[in-house]
DNA sequence: TCGGATAAACTACACCGGGTAGTTTCTAAG
DNA sequence: CTTAGAAACTACCCGGTGTAGTTTATCCGA
């Protein structure tokens, strides 16, 4: 029987798993990819990957929540180091947008699973997907929403919704850059990125410019 | 031989499969999509399909330039409708987010092959690739500044960068819809896309409103 | 205007090669 | 005795081709 769920076998092989299957779906999409292709990259049999996950389908969920939990955490980190202690308020958003950026589309890591499940979507149980949205874009969201109530309280941005502001940041420094690299299929120039990021906070505060950086 | 490129064949029968096509492409994604099923989608057979084009990649290919040039097409006349006689310019923006959003996104039609093609940017040939953001979303920016370049001049926009404006307007009043419903693959209420486009165009004019705007 | 000949296009169906998910059997090692 | 590895096997589906027969359009002669 296999043991879909709890943690069984040796950990060290299912974490191999687990990294071979996000780089195999991540590279050749749900559909391409193929449980050998997944076995021979973690370097082990088959038997094993079907050992450690019931079959195709529960491995890439998993590994997309895993995948989804990991970015988030990464994002969080980037939020600690530019936006907790804010001096240049510009300046801050901006390398945030460029580090968040990079994170995400920077060739192959955690952007390739992301758009495997973008091009799944319709075929991903809701309350998988709906776990999916939770760990990864909306707890992201959510963060960012909190950050910026907080630099509001200190006047340095003037919003009445930290939601909506969370999102409009997003749309203005980072999709425009998602789009056109295809959630990071393609490559994109990293003055491109520092360009459109800069474009887009400057547009940001402009929405959202506290009193202290109201010309 | 097929006849990949010229027009051969019953002309009706070459339209049937390339409706069809754009149906299973859109509906099941490339690789899951089989040939089979799009001739029975068309009501012909297998062989007919490979009499009118080479081969399945052929076929995706052309559909999709197809159906690029048709949306952009569509959009062209959603703005002649709402941005060429501005009157009320905030209702107008209003109007044509929503407007383009339902086109792009409404159920099945024309956002679900895009997302294919999206779903399939690293296998597409880049010149191929090129010719479609031509077709599709690089036209429609195009047009949609010249419409912007209009409104500055009449003063209702303040705008140096007309295709700086377009992209803004477009992430702000579509992309945020556009992400959410994943292009369209699950169903949006019809109150969240006039409520998006709506927070959208009003964000947008703090940026860009021309001094007829400004309060 | 009509009726059949002709050629192109289409259909139905079997078929091939290749690839995949998932299972099983057997063997080795800790 | 438990776990994993290797490899073969099953059952299936897909892209693409070959073929023989059928439909459809076009044209030509009376």
């Amino acid at each position: 029987m296999a043991t879909t769920g709890g943690a069984a076998g040796r950990p060290e092989k299912r974490k191999a798993i687990t990294q071979a299957a996000m780089v195999v779906f991540g590279r050749e999409g749900y559909v391409r990819a193929s449980m050998d292709a997944i076995a021979a990259e973690a370097g082990v049999s088959k038997r094993t990957v079907y050992n450690h996950f019931a079959d195709k389908e529960t491995l890439f969920l998993s590994v997309a929540l895993q995948n989804s939990a990991e970015l988030t955490e990464k994002i969080r980190e980037l939020m600690a180091k530019y936006l907790d202690r804010v001096v240049d308020l510009r300046q801050d958003l901006v390398d945030f947008a460029v580090e968040r950026a990079r994170a995400v589309l920077s060739a192959g890591e955690h952007g390739a699973l992301g758009r495997a499940i973008r091009a799944e979507v319709a075929n991903i149980p809701p309350d998988v997907l709906e776990a999916w949205l939770e760990a990864g874009p909306i707890a992201s969201m959510r963060d960012l929403a909190a950050h910026f109530e907080a630099l509001a309280e200190r006047g340095l941005l003037a919003v009445e919704d930290a939601g909506l502001a969370a999102e409009q940041y997003t749309l203005l420094t980072f999709h425009g850059i998602a789009e056109r690299s295809f959630w990071g299929a393609l490559p994109v120039a990293d003055e491109e990125v520092v360009r459109i990021a800069t474009v887009g906070v400057d547009a940001f505060l402009r929405i959202h410019g506290g009193p202290a950086a109201r010309g």
